[in-house]
DNA sequence: CTAGACATGAGGTACGTCCCTCATTTACGC
DNA sequence: GCGTAAATGAGGGACGTACCTCATGTCTAG
């Protein structure tokens, strides 16, 4: 049987009250007194029972995502992620709610952060763009007793309490790794599609990419960004030119947009070209089972929300969180180990 | 505020001892009223605190980890992430056990599993082969009214609930494509070194492996399968043999046992050999660092570790499983991605 | 020596659910 | 319409913890 805090007050040879007040430091108890609780807890191995304790503190746990207000699939896999979690925190005593933010107005994204913290939530965990304002949101948000953790891209020297996402420089650097050996030995030019060069991890990616091959595969020619906005249609307008120019022999698409890029190369019948994508779409999902893309590099989405709210919940609840469960790998898909 | 069994009692007309009754299937209730308290339950969206159920019944799970007594890098894993999740587990009401079985005597196998049904166990995760007596012995042990999950190798036809692993003839098959691409044009010689063919693991990595080698990169000369055994001293003694006989450009190690691999390949100044193995380990790491391995297949051992904890709970307490989460992925790991 | 601050004890109620008992009502077959 | 069984109500104690009040004991400064 576990031991309980009566069992506690028993061995310590103390009231219940005074191991309530030890066990939740709240003050009124003497050093001497203090040491003799713990004594006593480590002795039985006492464990709390959350759960009992979550009942009789009617904690209900307030936790908002806020994400980017756009329309690319790998979003979208985020919100269905959210919203599969949001059905099963109710069990749960938590309450997961949703904000959206447009992603083109600074200032929206900080207002956003600002009510939260006004509003008390009792954990926040936000995808945007570092900047200082964002970053004095987020210090803002800690200061007001949330939890924050950022998603998929990072927000350093915040207070954050953790960073829920993939190392992009590596996971450029495995792009390159697998462009460069899926070629082999013969030389070539290598198109890079990214959404912006301002994106933080675009960039990322771009450099780990481009260090890779610079060591590792120098014949290879990789060519100058071509900005694809994030945007299938504009890939699809400007892909053709860019390949037209000739010796194409491999893609790597950093950003969204996929689409665009897949409808390009299902129209041509030139020689193959070896493609390398992010993130693990149903787009990106179909052209690997047609060959048409090698290799997709992705972060599970499922994994980075419920990630995220076992975070949240981990430091709320001051509970202790297991490192390994909670790193995001770079996972790489080919068509064989799809899952 | 979440509605509590109070409040469908209110909305139903009917009275807290009828609800129970409803929401916990006892019987004694006319079909009518069940369908109006379930009416209330559907208009109040009212959802069962499991914690404060668990707490009432004062449930304690036993749950039992039933692993093979053997001394491979992989099952030293397995062993830490259990030992992760035993002292976890004390603060949700499980407690975790771990059974260790000869794996070279089949009936103790079979007497282990019978001694928990015996027990009364709430469930078991099993890793074992699959003989018709260790399906019975899962047959048993839900007959006895545990749940049961098999671990890495699945228990077919079994009354299991749930399997962890990952689908090893895909898992061989991507195998395959990482040597054939990495390998690119020139052809060669392919070796395959297994514990042993009767493992249906590694027969069907290798069956996966095969038929993506001859599918698609015929110009390559698989061998027939080495049998190392899974065991590092006897590779190291066979290998040199094997690669003495000349013209081997790359080596699929399915099994354990490439601590002896890695040594014999240190050794060598011959040229570069694509090598793909199994399973994450400290050699395999090191060996992926040092450009000794070229990738490295693996299944997340803490993540199967915990989704079998977690299945097994989730079947103990009838409630559902998230399927994306429980599903365990073949990881590909490069020297650029590894965690 | 005493007021006041501090430390502790004793006891209670609450959280949401489970599960038990006992009384009462309803339905149904004869 | 009566007996019986099934359906339902009313109520309460328990689980382990949190948190409250009030009483009492102990120490210390002045």
């Amino acid at each position: 049987m576990r031991p309980t805090v009566h069992d506690i007050a028993k061995v310590a040879g103390v009231s219940l009250a005074t191991v309530d007040r030890v066990l939740n430091a709240r003050p009124g108890v003497r050093e001497g007194t203090i040491s003799r609780v713990n004594a006593a807890i480590d002795t039985l191995g006492y464990v709390r029972d959350v759960a009992a304790a979550n009942l009789a503190r009617q904690r209900d746990f307030n936790f908002v995502f806020v994400l980017p207000d756009r329309d690319t699939a790998f979003i979208a896999a985020l919100r269905d992620e959210i919203a599969a979690v949001q059905s099963h925190a109710r069990t749960d005593r938590m309450t997961i709610r949703r904000v959206d933010v447009s992603p083109h107005d600074p200032q929206a994204m900080v207002a956003a952060l600002h009510r939260l913290a006004d509003e008390g939530v009792d954990g926040v965990a936000v995808m945007a763009p570092e900047t200082p304002q964002t970053r004095d949101a987020v210090r803002r948000l800690r200061a007001a007793g949330a939890q924050v953790v950022t998603l998929v891209s990072d927000i350093q020297a915040s207070d954050r309490n953790h960073f829920v996402g993939i190392n992009n420089l590596a996971a450029g650097s495995t792009a390159g790794v697998l462009v460069g050996r899926f070629l082999g030995a013969r030389p070539g030019k290598v198109l890079v599609i990214a959404g912006s060069m301002l994106n933080r991890d675009h960039a990322e990616r771009r450099l780990g990419f481009d260090r890779v091959m610079q060591a590792d595969f120098p014949h290879l020619d990789v060519l100058p960004t071509l900005e694809g906005r994030d945007d299938a249609a504009h890939i699809a307008a400007v892909l053709p030119e860019a390949l037209a120019r000739g010796d194409i022999s491999a893609i790597y698409s950093i950003g969204a947009g996929n689409r665009g890029l897949v409808r390009v190369l299902q129209g041509m019948d030139a020689p193959r070209i070896v493609v390398v994508a992010h993130e693990l779409t149903p787009t990106s999902r179909a052209a690997l089972e047609d060959r048409i893309f090698d290799a997709v590099i992705t972060q599970d989405t499922g994994h980075m929300i419920r990630s995220a709210a076992r975070v949240l919940r981990a430091y709320a609840e001051r509970r202790e969180i297991i490192a390994s469960q909670e790193r995001i790998r770079i996972d790489i898909f080919l068509r064989e180990n799809l899952p």
